[in-house]
DNA sequence: CGCGTCGTTGATTCGTCTCAAGAATCGTGG
DNA sequence: CCACGATTCTTGAGACGAATCAACGACGCG
């Protein structure tokens, strides 16, 4: 429930990290990259299970994942949770903060994780310097925004097998542009997670991905999945789903 | 099926348009005002029916709604169509264009609608000179992520009346927020729009509203809605959904 | 005024949730 | 390193909610 403030220097690391920071510093000139790793000086342990904020909290920084994998929450007084979004490295955490000055959501580690912290107020100034700096951001927050509806889709139009097979498609789509395999991958989240994204119960999920390894579609060994048949899997969508054609 | 483009000047009448522009708006300098009110120089009427644009189509530029309504949609192949937002005057329109260039969605208008015209080029350039327009236009934004976000709660979570008094007290709250009655309002979408967009089928929409009136929670008579028991919406969302406070 | 779309209501089917038990795995401490 | 308890995952049987199919009524537009 505590982070560790770890405030190694990035040294030069952000302009070799490879990481999705990409987004953010594609076009830059010189002297404007030196600029955004100047203000990105600290980074943040984050431990399986801790939060690197909550909902409500004050909106201070943005936060780039360096390492391992967070999911969005929120949470009801209960202290049921849906899941709103599962983030990987090189994403961007905290955008919602933008918009009120206050986090709308938690966020928590799915696994021991680390972050680079980029003070918003600094950024900011450095985006009203760098035209490009300044549309990449925006550009960013604008497909985060597609995504959102994108997701918005899927839990409202399809059924339970679709839901997975667009889920798995979709982890196998952003696995494989972050240069990993796309079809063997471990899901770090949990049944219950998977569920509460996609809006059905852990036991749901649980029996699709038993059928779908029934169909051959798949081999899965708790978190860890084999996609074996990608064109089986996009053709649970229907012909009608095609449509969406972005996964 | 297609757009009238009316050259209207708009004259002074952004500064006293009582839109909620003022959320861009708020904060400008007198001559940054005037430098956004120079890039909006025309308008375009859209029929009921009629799109706005269409996904795939080039994203040029960003609309503000002065008149009427739209809803954004995502289309599959067969024609099925999945309804994300639903738009009142003073919303600004496109602005999932931003990430890729294009737009990803569907903009129809629901009745008869007319939309200032914001040229994303221009007003560009004017966020790099106004940093004060910038960081409305930053804000502007994460909160519709945000606003997305929160329907995927709603999808996800809740059950067909918990969707609809939901969908109710939104609306409620949007037409207070810009002036009108919190309790009486038309709903200018159709059944099926509504459960397009909560993720349900038009019969159970018409059912759930059939029920709520007969609970004299509501009344209502076509498009035409008289919110008569607010507490008891609220309290469709059960003591554990009470989280979800911003409504 | 008539036609087409939209809305309501009913009967039935189907999908997913719920409840429950057992198996597999993880994490922790001895 | 093993043993233990706590989670997580899987699978089954039954209940419930929403979808489907169908018919009719009400508006709204030309």
């Amino acid at each position: 429930m505590f982070l560790r403030n770890s405030n190694e220097r990035l040294s030069a690391s952000c302009k070799t990290c490879g990481l999705r920071l990409n987004c953010l510093s594609a076009g830059l000139t010189e002297p404007e990259m030196d600029d955004l790793i100047s203000i990105i000086s600290t980074t943040k342990k984050v431990h399986k299970g801790d939060k690197l904020f909550y909902k409500s909290s004050s909106f201070k920084n943005l936060y780039v994942i360096r390492t391992g994998s967070f999911k969005s929450t929120l949470t009801t007084a209960d202290g049921t949770e849906q899941v709103t979004e599962f983030y990987f490295p090189g994403e961007m955490l905290g955008l919602g903060g933008i918009a009120s000055g206050e986090h709308f959501c938690d966020l928590s580690a799915m696994e021991d994780s680390e972050v680079c912290v980029v003070p918003f107020n600094d950024f900011e100034k450095l985006c009203h310097r760098s035209f490009t700096l300044n549309k990449n951001l925006l550009r960013y927050l604008s497909a985060e925004y597609v995504r959102g509806n994108k997701n918005m889709f899927s839990l409202g139009s399809f059924r339970s097998e679709e839901k997975i097979a667009y889920f798995l498609l979709d982890m196998s789509h952003r696995f494989e542009s972050r240069g990993y395999s796309r079809t063997e991958f471990i899901l770090r989240m949990t049944r219950s997670d998977i569920g509460s994204f996609l809006g059905m119960k852990p036991e749901t999920v649980s029996r699709v991905l038993s059928k779908f390894s029934d169909a051959n579609l798949i081999e899965i060994r708790q978190k860890r999945v084999h996609l074996i048949d990608l064109k089986g899997l996009r053709n649970i969508f229907s012909a009608r789903r095609s449509a969406l054609s972005s996964l």
